[in-house]
DNA sequence: GATGAATGAGTTTTCATTCAT
DNA sequence: TATGAATGAAAACTCATTCAT
């Protein structure tokens, strides 16, 4: 009852946004009352802690096993940019909270969502850096702004790609590593 | 004062969000009633609308002389960039509010934003086919799903990007032409 | 208007207590929307407050005024017991709240009654001490324990007194000046 | 455990008041569900009828055993005051919440306490009249008042002594046996 | 142009109480 | 005895909007 509760507030939340949904507007969609909510969630506020903790955790974990298994840094960050992309599939909904409602979360929440948060950016800066000196990237980039070029690319996907549309998942993905690396790639030839 | 208003929503729905800025919020800040706003305004989503209008209708006709002033293809979706980064500068805040707020506009209003935003999309679009047509860009991109990394980039940097740090707005356009380009150009080499 | 909501409050309030007494309640009685309500007070602990304050800084005005003018501590003393107990029949109500729920005020508001109580229970007691020293009253008395003693019979009268009973305020304010001065007068003849 | 429940719930009921100390409040402090509680007490209500039962029958017994026992008039008073003060000791929690919380009741108990109560007022007041017939007491007095006064001053004292602090419960006992005493005895000569 | 007062519908949250297990 | 989950009613408070002046 507390996933379903969480399950539906997601989509609601995306739909008209967090401010927009009423406790109410969640309840009623499964069917209880408010006072089942508070039985589960002390606040509005900690259901939206509790979206976003889940969501960043899982993604920090899978980052982590991704960049222990890859082997070269080129595999490693196509295979980052898959998880984020791939996620739009199963997650689409809690990534699009996930990027928009974060001002929501009260101070403290948010500095530690935003801890994590810098922690999956680092990830990949430091993955660019070390491709930067193992030659596999560009001398001239600066692994910070860049990593926010690769973000800026698949997080916006999540405001307007449909995974049910005629370009998949893995396709989507393709395209924009291809589009990523030939831009990074220390030799500036296509595949 | 209806200018003193909308600059003032402008910064509160920055911090705050739309749905959590009051109408009082708004009017405390330049000491005003409400009575007053309601002078000026119709409602609240009238004045969000507005901010939106003013905005891409303002984006647009830039975007605009850039296409028929450029000349290359190249030079154009520089130039394109640069707009979109560069701004950041001046109207960072109103920015903001307008990819994020859109969704509190009344389904009316919002397919009217939603159309000019297709619009400066689709010149991008246009612009890279014609790229591509001509040989500046490669063969096997998708323009349509290219436009979509490249607003990515840019507008994302409006969640980031703080154009008073040690980065000007000249050397982040600089950085993200640069890597857009080689990774799109029909050859792979760095300048 | 507010002073309308203060008078039905403090009636709700004698009645029901301060928790007890919804705002619903208290509009109900003048027959106004909440949002009325909240128009004139910040919070219900605000409305609490404003009661608190006019009554003990009205209180707090007349005992310096008698402090002022009468003559002999005796004078004074049956005096200041008259303003208590004279009050019973025009604000009797505002004191059963004033007496009954200073523990609904915030701590920051009820400091500050607090420290106006103080105020005039310090009247009294410099008053007895110099009483004391003037050999108006008994030599022996601790004059800070006198004071609370007096300011029972006093402040409990507030819990049983009718002054719509058979006795009158008058007459009940000189039983208790007698029963009072004759446990404190130096002589212990009764008049 | 129901006397622990019946323990902090006055530790609670003092600090916060009735209305505001929920079940769940009571329950936390020693770590049981709310479930337990009503497996113990009917209601939040009957609690509270509990705690005002067991303190004025309690306390009534204490005072015809003193009744019983002492031989003057005299004596007898001073041991009633005795017993009032003296309880603010070990009692001083229940007996602020007894006199503060009985407009909670509902109307059938809270008309079973001012029973009681009247008895043991009517006890004092008894006690003052055959002290007045006995030629202890003064002549002119109305008992009922008077009773009305020691009252408060014993029972105002369960707002601000301390019996923690420099002065004991004896000596605050005998500072206002003598108060009250040399108010109403016949002779108005101090000990 | 601007204000002050009011409204009504809605918001988040609380809480005494119940009950199957 | 005790718990965990749920309820329903009510609580305090907010807020976009209106309107007479």
């Amino acid at each position: 009852m507390k996933s379903e509760l969480i399950k539906q507030s997601i989509n609601l939340f995306v739909e008209k946004g967090f401010s927009a949904t009423s406790i109410q507007d969640i309840v009623d969609t499964i069917g209880v009352t408010k006072g089942s909510f508070y039985y589960h969630f002390k606040s509005k506020e900690a259901l939206l802690m509790d979206i976003h903790s889940h969501y960043i955790d899982d993604l920090l974990r899978r980052q982590n096993t991704i960049l222990d298994t890859e082997k070269s840094h080129k595999d490693k960050l196509m295979a980052v940019v898959e998880l984020i992309i791939g996620d739009i599939e199963k997650q689409g909904a809690v990534g699009r909270v996930y990027f928009r409602e974060i001002r929501h979360l009260k101070e403290e929440n948010a500095a530690i969502i935003r801890g994590k948060r810098a922690a999956f950016r680092d990830n990949i800066e430091t993955l660019l850096a070390e491709g930067i000196e193992a030659n596999e990237f560009r001398k001239e980039l600066q692994p910070k702004i860049i990593t926010f070029a690769i973000l800026g690319i698949t997080n916006w996907s999540y405001q307007w790609f449909n995974p049910e549309g005629s370009l998949s998942v893995k396709e989507l993905s393709a395209m924009y590593t291809d589009f990523i690396l030939y831009g990074i790639h220390s030799s500036g030839a296509s595949n």
